[in-house]
DNA sequence: ATAATAATAGGAATTATTACTATTAGAGCA
DNA sequence: TGCTCTAATAGTAATAATTCCTATTATTAT
């Protein structure tokens, strides 16, 4: 992978912000950089960034969101407001369980629990 | 919610697999028994029955598929071989922990583990 | 049976994502 | 510094998934 500056600048948005943003909102923002830029390009690089493990692919509901935070964490999804809230990561036990119960070794440790946060 | 055969129909089909449908192939399963039926009231009931906890919606990466057991239960996803398996219900400890600790009522208990299964 | 209206069929519109191709721009080397 | 190779891009078309719209149909209560 050679190095370009529209990844670059794709990479720098998403680590910058700690809301998830979608492919359209990261093409949106790096537009006022790259006026240019086009969103297949934002595409492109997010799957390449997701395949070397440089950033995170998290689903809400069904919308495709990125993160740029790799550190262990899940989330939890509020129904009502939408919001998506980082929390430590839960899924520890649940690996080792898994790995053990089913010969299955878990590749992503990020989950998302839907429900209902404190605000509702 | 009025009685439609329609809805009955797509019910059936969802309860009656234990594959892990898309909208499609309900839809084209339908299409056997109701010829004239349209994509649009497989969408619109699909809506209507998860609303209604009758069935469960779950991601497969960036896909969507239903899910007419609603039994407590999770899945793996093997990113491999793109399975989807059944396994008990993994998240008791996780729903106590959450609620406790965030103040977050977990109302969809299914959750998706992504890895590689024994297969691979 | 009739009336009221929820649900449907069919198709158009929207949204998200991928594919295609001529052009541009990194990176190694003369 | 300039040349060459080719990965990556811009711009656009194409595809896929889902929602929206409206005239018609079918269910339910009376």
């Amino acid at each position: 992978m050679r190095y370009s500056r529209q990844r670059e600048i794709i990479y720098n948005i998403l680590i910058e912000t700690n809301c998830h943003p979608t492919a359209d909102w990261i093409f949106n923002k790096a537009k006022k950089l790259i006026p240019k830029i086009s969103l297949g390009t934002v595409y492109r690089n997010l799957s390449q960034l997701a395949e070397d493990g440089l950033i995170h692919v998290i689903q809400d509901g069904n919308v495709i969101r990125y993160d740029g935070n790799i550190q262990d964490h899940d989330h939890l999804r509020c129904t009502e407001c939408h919001t998506l809230y980082d929390v430590e990561n839960l899924t520890k036990n649940l690996e080792k369980k898994v790995r053990e119960r089913y010969q299955f070794m878990v590749k992503s440790t990020s989950l998302t629990l839907e429900g209902i946060c404190s605000k509702h």
